[in-house]
DNA sequence: CAGTGGTCTAGACCACCTC
DNA sequence: AGGTGGTCTAGACCACTGG
């Protein structure tokens, strides 16, 4: 790992293993640069970094504070932290010929196969929401029954090597179709919360298409943003 | 403006410019550095901004890159951005004692006097959300029904020169019901996106604290991320 | 006005992509 | 191998906060 990541590690712990809360003052800059040995900049790229995360704030003339999320029980809709106990029933694997939004969104031609997947996902027991995805087989080169009942992210980036680099969340607000609500233990026309995701690997490339329909009383998310009028 | 904000805002206008589209090339770091007559931390810093804003990617080995969103009609989450045509309905504009909840988030005492803010808000004549809100007195010192017609927010920075910092915002799907289907022309108990946000200002105050029930068929909305697994 | 974070420079060296 | 972005340094100077 690099030093500035390193920095922000062991910055991360330190608060952790102090309990610092919202608004606790870390040491400044200079004590950072000493403690660490290194300059000023590395510490600084390591704070950007906590700040990105939203694990701290610094305040110019002030110091650099910590800030941490308060309420209990709130996924992460961006990072996918936050859900721990998470179980998968597979629905369906197959190799096949995407629609034509899957097929525009992972960047293949309609008649070129894909991986599709859909599951339902299960938190203690308890269903959480339908997952419907698709992956381009040519970044996503193999996928079977076993790593899709398990974290499918988890096995591209380290079974596979594909460096994930960013990726575009829709979402939306709905009525469940009478299927997904089977699936959810739901009655028909209940509210739902779907978001759409696309991912792409760091050189830009589009390599999955997921729709995720959750229960609406299951399904509760926070984001952490800076500038919030940019 | 600072020189890496200018020269982000330059970019970007280039981009806009040449209509450039998710995927082309910019020029090499090396080209940024001479035409800008700048070091390449300074470049790095701008490229850095817009790729927290999503506009662009940088790959090393390869080049920067043009990320632009390519569905019409979603409003930022986050950014509060492309949301256009809005004109609010002010149901509430009062000075009174906070919920214990506002309380808390607005960081005063219970007994203590806090603006409060109910509307209606229209995107093109059409009911987009409703939203009531609670702002800190001693941070947002003045709002009267005039200003509240309008973009709060704006006059809170513009006018009451209020640094924003950062804001935890938290989501999810539920029923509406009687009252706030009303407000939205909708039939009690339809689905609805509950987004409730807390702001803070640049030292780590919150100011402010809202809750925005919005009409499901109104309200499509994306994020961008980089580094989804981080 | 002292303390603290933010900006910017010039340059060395490293890691990755593409051919 | 050559090109391109990423990391890191050392240091100068600036801008904001808070007593």
């Amino acid at each position: 790992m690099i030093k500035y990541q390193q920095i922000a590690a062991e910055i991360e712990t330190y608060i952790e293993e102090n309990a610092l809360v919202q608004g606790d003052k870390l040491p400044v800059l200079e004590a950072l640069m000493t403690h660490f040995n290194v300059s000023k900049s590395t510490v600084t790229k390591a704070l950007e970094l906590l700040e990105k995360k939203g694990a701290v704030f610094q305040v110019r003339g002030s110091g650099i504070f910590v800030r941490r999320q308060k309420r209990k029980g709130y996924m992460d809709l961006l990072s996918h932290q936050g859900s721990e106990n998470i179980t998968s029933k597979v629905i369906e694997l197959e190799v096949k010929k995407p629609t034509k939004e899957a097929a525009h969104h992972v960047n293949v031609e309609p008649d070129e196969d894909v991986y599709y997947v859909k599951r339902v996902r299960y938190r203690n027991g308890q269903a959480l929401c339908l997952e419907e995805s698709y992956f381009n087989k040519s970044i996503v080169t193999y996928l079977n029954k076993e790593i899709v009942s398990e974290s499918i992210f988890d096995y591209i980036q380290k079974g596979l090597g594909v460096k994930v680099g960013f990726s575009d969340v829709y979402l939306h607000a709905g009525k469940l179709k009478r299927e997904e609500a089977k699936h959810l233990c739901l009655e028909n026309g209940a509210p739902s919360l779907y978001v759409e995701s696309i991912f792409h690997v760091t050189n830009g490339q589009p390599f999955a298409f997921s729709t995720v329909t959750y229960h609406f009383e299951q399904s509760h998310f926070f984001v952490q943003t800076n500038s919030p009028f940019s």
